[in-house]
DNA sequence: GGACGGTGTAAACATGCGGTAAAAGCTTTG
DNA sequence: CAAAGCTTTTACCGCATGTTTACACCGTCC
């Protein structure tokens, strides 16, 4: 989740080398293909965060390539090309591509993108919270109408103060939530000395939802406070 | 904050000079190193917010450094040519210099480039750290959402001293950090008779990223405190 | 070389955070 | 008022974490 694996198909195999190495110390992990077919198996046996993809190739190129992924997975597409032509760029789009880079570019712009295109990613895979008065993560849902929560399709009954954690914590889901943060937006109040009110809520809401404190929907983070996370991986 | 630090990397010692009174005066502090392997050395050892580097150079090249520099270092690189050719340019950009320039050019033409490449880079760093909530050096990478640390994409469990020591060493990358100020940043107090808290925080550190102490990426500069650098050389 | 002070780190020790049961307090409802 | 439901406080405990101690090692200075 949060260091992010991309896949590299491009002929290149020194350029290959040169990125993976610059993109593994900014946290990264590569992995390259070096032709179309090559990649296309990659991301029907393996999970990437995003895919970069070299419109020149020998073999089936570029488009091509695009168009067989496409018929498999979702994956978020970056589009590398030689030629800085609108057209290629509206091609590129139109076949399913999510951005497009034209080269030469420098390593610094490639990142810049990445980053882009991975915030970009992850907005949308947190913002399920739409005004449908549902809010569903991880097998849990709340519902906001009629204030009841769900785990598994299973309803599980809630006192107001364990659905607002609940809600604080899902809506910054993966993100540590401080304690701070949690008293002001669940009580209305600041934290006091030998307060223990959110842990006491925290700790039903866990009880309630299943699971131990260990392998619970909700983590701990010492000092800080805590975060909803998948409690698989 | 405000004054830039610049390595020229070039062979001819008289530009350098040259080069080095001008920039001064522009308000940018020089350093200069006549081969590649010299220029990579202090790369390793020293923080830079631009690297100029001269593609002609006896011994190893302008491309041969870059590639080096680049597997251990992000920091903006423009490449000075005597050939104009765009193979060249592309060649650079491709294997990690973010910008460009041919020669002959004037002080004016490189001053221009300088401050564009600085201000490029400046607003990348700020769009970056703005909501991206992530770092990472040489392998490294903090997420400051998850409060967790990846080494190679590992994750390495690390309490919140531990993670603050990496936080603030890794924002100072290449820079001693004094012991005071880790103190100060990372446990809020001051430095006391015979603490050795920090030293103890620091080889924990270690031990969990890997590697001894001599080959780590958190050297000791003895008497002074600790510095986050890259292990290979 | 020898003394001294800084550093690395294992291990002992101390502290404080967090989990949770249970009691006490508070609010709502009938 | 009593009962029920919820929140907060209290209390206790385990244990992760922070700190101190102890000792080996190493660089520096005389």
């Amino acid at each position: 989740m949060s260091t992010h694996s991309i896949l590299l198909i491009d002929d290149d195999r020194d350029l290959a080398e040169l990125l993976g190495e610059y993109l593994s110390a900014e946290g990264y992990r590569l992995e390259s293909a070096h032709t179309g077919e090559e990649g296309i198996e990659e991301i029907a046996n393996h999970h990437f965060d995003l895919v970069l993809l070299d419109v020149m190739m020998p073999g089936i190129d570029g488009f091509e390539t695009l168009k067989r992924i496409r018929q498999t997975s979702i994956v978020p597409v970056l589009m590398l090309t030689a030629r800085g032509e609108e057209t290629d760029r509206i091609l590129g789009l139109e076949m399913g591509a999510d951005d497009y880079l034209a080269k030469p570019y420098s390593h610094r712009e490639l990142l810049a993108r990445i980053k882009a295109l991975l915030r970009r990613i992850e907005l949308d895979r947190t913002q399920q919270n739409d005004d449908s008065g549902i809010m569903a993560c991880h097998g849990v849902e709340l519902n906001f109408d009629t204030y009841r929560v769900y785990c598994d399709g299973e309803h599980i009954p809630m006192t107001t103060s364990e659905f607002k954690v609940l809600r604080v914590l899902m809506t910054r889901s993966g993100k540590a939530v401080p304690k701070e943060d949690l008293y002001l937006e669940v009580l209305g109040r600041e934290i006091m000395a030998y307060d223990r009110s959110i842990d006491m809520h925290v700790s039903n809401v866990r009880r309630k939802l299943g699971g131990t404190s260990e392998q619970s929907k909700i983590q701990t983070i010492r000092g800080i406070g805590y975060m909803f996370v998948d409690p698989n991986q």
